[in-house]
DNA sequence: ATTCTGACTTGGG
DNA sequence: CCCCAAGCCAGAA
């Protein structure tokens, strides 16, 4: 049986992060309502990255396909859905808020004062 | 090791 | 409306 010092070190992380940030964004993510949409940056901010927006899409764009989880609801801060590559799943991110009740305007933008997501 | 690229946001001009 | 720099950080090259 190994000493103590022979065992491996806590990992240093950022304050509060456990495994890895992608679980808090994923945690988040699922609990933005039915009916409702939350920007990138609202996100990372309520899962304690900070100004990690970016993160929360790179989080969400390794998200498998099976995954359970409202990633639909996520957002720009303009109010549109910000996929390009991989296509189609910009269509089917639409399809799934409009089946949700969540209407686009013509520039195909959300209301957010309306559908945003008040945490 | 270093550099580049993103499902982004914010603040400034 | 546009453009730019900074902040954030995981993968790929």
């Amino acid at each position: 049986m190994p000493r103590v010092s022979s065992l491996k070190p806590p990992p240093t992380r950022s304050p509060g992060t456990p495994d890895g940030r992608w679980q808090r964004v994923y945690a988040v993510v699922g609990r933005i309502p039915r009916g409702k949409v939350a920007t990138y940056g609202q996100v990372a901010r309520l899962a304690g990255l900070g100004r990690g927006a970016r993160q929360v899409g790179y989080a969400l764009h390794a998200l498998p396909d099976n995954a359970s989880l409202p990633w639909h609801r996520v957002i720009n801060r303009l109010g549109e859905i910000s996929l390009r590559r991989s296509g189609g799943h910009d269509e089917l991110q639409r399809l799934l808020l409009e089946r949700e009740g969540i209407r686009f305007d013509q520039k195909g933008r959300v209301d957010l004062s309306e559908f945003g997501w008040q945490a």
